[in-house]
DNA sequence: ATAACGATTGAACAACTGTTCAATCGTTGG
DNA sequence: CCAACGATTGAACAGTTGTTCAATCGTTAT
């Protein structure tokens, strides 16, 4: 790491707008855990979960099933989902059911497919 | 890659719930684009920089001074929010300045945080 | 022309991420 | 108690990703 500070010559392009833009920035907290945040729906197995768990709970080898996957790849993500509170489960026997967390995570994903079917 | 199909025995658990949950789910194409779309806002570079463009419009050594990265690190970024369509940018001179590319952007990133603040 | 400067690019490297495989846990039923 | 089965876990591996470094581009001004 160097060199970080001393560009555009010595003084700064925009002084100016770097004060401003720098001053009407978020938390840096809260910049890091938006990006964590979006990174859980950042793949293709975790988002194909959520949509397949978005009317129905399922156990895991029902989801494995319809994605195709292993039963260990599938547990795997479910940990992670679970750790972020996207999904709820219950267990039933030696059965684990998965669902959605709760309505907002429903809200967040119809309006993300919204977004992509424009 | 294999048993991919045979788990819960020979029968699936909830055959009526894996037809139902198929049924309903959308197009893989899709499920695919919308975790690419995801996978852009989930680094934490990415977003700072987005936030940091949220009112005004800066060039890369601004946007670099004010992150305190590389003028390249933040080059590389750019490229991939600009092939995203996430930003625009005009160049006048030697200088190139950025943008979020339209107000739908803008957006999508406070509803974003707002759901962090949660 | 050429020097200066903001910006971009490509290769290389380190760090991270997702899947597989094998072992194990937890529960149920013989 | 033990076997069967759904689910979870950890280590290992391959593939991907972000930053650095050095070289180059594009524009301006001398």
């Amino acid at each position: 790491m160097k060199d970080l500070a001393p560009h555009c010559g010595e003084i700064k392009l925009h002084p100016d707008r770097i004060a401003h833009a720098g001053g009407q920035l978020p938390d840096e907290g809260d910049l890091f855990a938006l990006a964590d945040f979006y990174k859980i729906f950042g793949d293709s197995t975790r988002i194909r979960i959520l949509f397949v768990l978005y009317e129905t709970e399922l156990c895991v080898c029902d989801i494995a099933e319809l994605l195709g996957m292993t039963v260990s790849a599938i547990s795997h993500q479910l940990r992670v989902l679970k750790q972020a509170r996207l999904v709820k489960f219950r267990r039933v026997g030696k059965t684990v059911y998965y669902a959605l967390a709760d309505d907002h995570i429903h809200a967040i994903l119809s309006q993300g497919m919204d977004h992509i079917k424009e």
